[in-house]
DNA sequence: TATAATTGTTTTGTATACTAATTTTTTTTA
DNA sequence: TAAAAAAAATTAGTATACAAAACAATTATA
């Protein structure tokens, strides 16, 4: 039973994407495009490499998703002055809004998948959770 | 904190599957392929159709990861003479012992993440777990 | 200061995910 | 029984995920 663990987060996780992607179809975006949005709608002028630090993504995927999101004018990057290596990333005019739609339609899908579970109970899982991922990143930290 | 819940889903769960990508490297198998190997072997002869219904994946996708099980020699498909639809597959000589091999570096990598947690806790989450994931598939029952 | 090392990012190549369209067979049905 | 519908798989097309290589610009060093 305890070895299920790892298969029913991967089947929750992998629920809770196809679950947003529906809804985020008509909005013409991609969950993780909109992960990416919001992080620079938080902080407008931010760098590839300081979402990455927020954001626990690959680079190179990340590198993919900008440009699809500025491909669909969601975001538009200005090469930095001082230091032409870097661009600095702003949403455009207009996808401030999307955020503001998404988080509605994020707030539904938690509740739901919540459903018959109290407060407490949730705290209790989150906390467990925690563990989990800091046992999880110990270990990436040490083997590779 | 409760709407991060899904978001730490999400994380454990990627790190989870970069932890035993890193293991699996060097068997020369991906995780997928894994998943998928384990239930032929489980059951020989099985067929794409009923290795859907065992795993919750889209048969695409599936069909490109038995095609390369079946490129790299770890499975075979033999065509059903009853109905020339169907392809019965069966593990490759050599490949069962793959699995087993496996089957240690999985029970390491949940004794890792677990470290730290008691056996009732880990019930506990599994329980919180089980009717979130319940929850969710009667939200894409329903809705889609 | 010319060269080496570093840094921020993109590109390349392989493997999923997933939708939609095809293909090949089999089963229905008119 | 011939045509339509259904079933089992594959293919095509787009979007991640990730390792490794390539690029361009900046900084360090001999």
């Amino acid at each position: 039973m305890v070895k299920e663990v790892c298969y029913k987060l991967n089947k929750s996780s992998m629920l809770y994407k196809r679950i947003m992607s529906k809804h985020l179809e008509r909005l013409g975006i991609t969950y993780s495009q909109l992960m990416v949005l919001k992080v620079v709608n938080q902080e407008p002028g931010i760098t590839a490499k300081e979402i990455l630090q927020q954001m626990d993504t690959d680079k190179a995927t990340l590198s993919g998703v900008l440009a699809r999101l500025e491909r669909d004018n969601l975001v538009y990057r200005v090469v930095n002055p001082k230091d032409k290596r870097v661009q600095n990333i702003y949403v455009s005019e207009g996808s401030e809004h999307l955020c503001s739609q998404v988080a509605v339609i994020e707030n539904a899908c938690v509740s739901d998948m919540m459903a018959g579970v109290t407060e407490e109970e949730v705290e209790t899982f989150v906390a467990i959770l925690d563990k989990f991922i800091a046992n999880q990143i110990e270990k990436i930290d040490s083997d590779f």
